[in-house]
Parts: structure tokens; C-alpha cells; sequence
DNA sequence: CTGGATCCCTATCGATACTG
DNA sequence: CAGTATCGATAGGGATCCAG
């Protein structure tokens, strides 16, 4: 009942390590992080600019983003380029590390349509797709 | 052109709805809250009771463990089950879209062995898998 | 065993002001 | 434009005690 049929390539957690467990926790958690997800979009997106990730995110302070680009760095999925340019450009992107993670993460983008997960409102949504 | 029809396996974020981003932002958010991850994969391996994610997870207190599965029942992953039995026992387990979720985040565990995420000490690894 | 209620400390976050 | 520094508010989380 849990695969539908054909099991994949992927693990199931039954079978994943526990130190994976917690290298995916931690991961997680690095990456549930607030403004982490939309940070990450945003670069998924093609955006680069300091600036305009400011711009395109409500609320996050540019006190934030530096914050949370450092933790993203640290965490190898983000790369800061510096071009010298006057006055020097920096341009921040996903490293192929980090581009691979968006690449595992946007199943999560099926779970969302799949439930149309919405705010804890009216009588939400609690009916099976299919 | 919302409706790319019937995305084979899944969508890119790319061609994901701006609204559908801000709810998988707040879905990572809620799942990646400090002990969520942890607990969800508990739940994910078959353990049901409280006191047994509580034993088998270090450092989580009851009162976050409570606390934590109060908001992913809200969040629709997680039930609780009353068994009147004496005294009353009671169990958590997955809900179905809880599983879905699981499901959709053990694509992540496949990250997490292809890039050997670790703590940053030695040298770290740093290098691509192939 | 499950989990509510406090106390309290700390990390985190937002706003503001300032620098290269 | 891309950050850093400081401060004050708050919420997160641990420890402990208590209750159904």
C-alpha cells in the first residue's frame, strides 16, 4: 500500500543509514531555515543580485540574507563570485551541489499540488488526489 | 500556461506557480523546525509511541515532542490515536499525506549519499560524485 | 506513560544606522 | 550596491514539577 507500484531508484528511509538519517535532518533543517526556501528559489530562478532577492522578498532584511547566504555557503550549496567591476559586482548561485538539492527538493512541488496545502483555514483541504 | 497537463514525474521549480513556491516555502519551514525532521522520520520507520521517539532521539525534551506533533498534525502529516485501553495508549502515526511527503522528501536521502553531507571538519568533501 | 504549566535563559530576528 | 554593527524585543527551547 505505501508504492504504488514499480518502486524507483531512490531509498526508502527503511533502508537509509542512520547517520543519513541525520545528515538529512540536519540538512533539512538547515534548509526549513526562515528565507532559506525562498533564498533558494530565488536562486533556482536565476536571480543573482543581492539586491534583487531583497527586492523580491517581502520582510527579509538585508541583515537576514547575509546570514542566511553565509549558512548556505557553509553549507556548499551556494557560491559567492566576486567580479571586480567598479564598483565590484557579486553575484551569488547555486552551486551543483546546491542545484542538485532544488533538483531533489521539487518533489515536494508535486506533494504541494497534490494536496494544495493551504493555510489552517476554513476546513482545509483533507481529501486524497486520487 | 499554468497547466503545463498532466507533468510526467515532476515540475520544475521553474515552471511552478509563484503561489505554490510560497507553500512549499512554509511546508519546508514547518518540516525543517528543530526535532520535526527527526520525528517525521521516526513516524517514516514505524515507531508510533511517544515515549519511544522520545527515547530514540537525543536531546528532545517531551515538551518540544509535544509540541512538534501538535503542529504537524496541524499541518495534516501526522494523526494521533486514542486506544482506551488502561491506562489509555496512544499512537502516532503518518497520515497518508504524511507518507506522500516522506515519500516525496527521501529524494533528499539520495542527495544527502551522493554528496556525503558532513560536518564541516578535515577537509570536508567537496567534490562532485561523478 | 502522556503531556500540560512554569521559569528562565539564550538564540534569533527586525529595525536602524553606518561603512567600503 | 553590498554588506556590517549594535540594540532591543520576542519567541524558541531546556529543565523541572505536576496531573490525567
Amino acid at each position: 500500500m505505501t508504492t504504488p507500484a514499480a518502486s524507483p531508484a531512490h531509498t526508502a528511509w527503511h533502508d537509509t543509514d542512520e547517520a543519513e538519517c541525520r545528515h538529512a535532518s540536519k540538512l533539512l533543517e538547515v534548509v526549513g531555515q526562515r528565507w532559506s526556501p525562498s533564498i533558494l528559489l530565488a536562486l533556482g530562478r536565476g536571480v543573482e543580485r543581492f539586491g534583487e532577492i531583497t527586492a523580491m522578498t517581502t520582510g527579509l532584511s538585508a541583515r537576514m540574507l547575509t546570514l542566511r547566504l553565509k549558512q548556505l555557503e557553509a553549507a556548499q550549496l551556494v557560491e559567492r563570485i566576486v567580479i571586480p567591476t567598479t564598483p565590484v559586482t557579486i553575484r551569488y548561485r547555486l552551486t551543483a551541489q546546491g542545484q542538485d538539492l532544488m533538483d531533489a527538493l521539487h518533489s515536494v512541488a508535486g506533494y504541494v499540488q497534490r494536496w494544495k496545502v493551504d493555510e489552517p483555514e476554513t476546513g482545509a483541504t483533507a481529501l486524497p488526489p486520487a
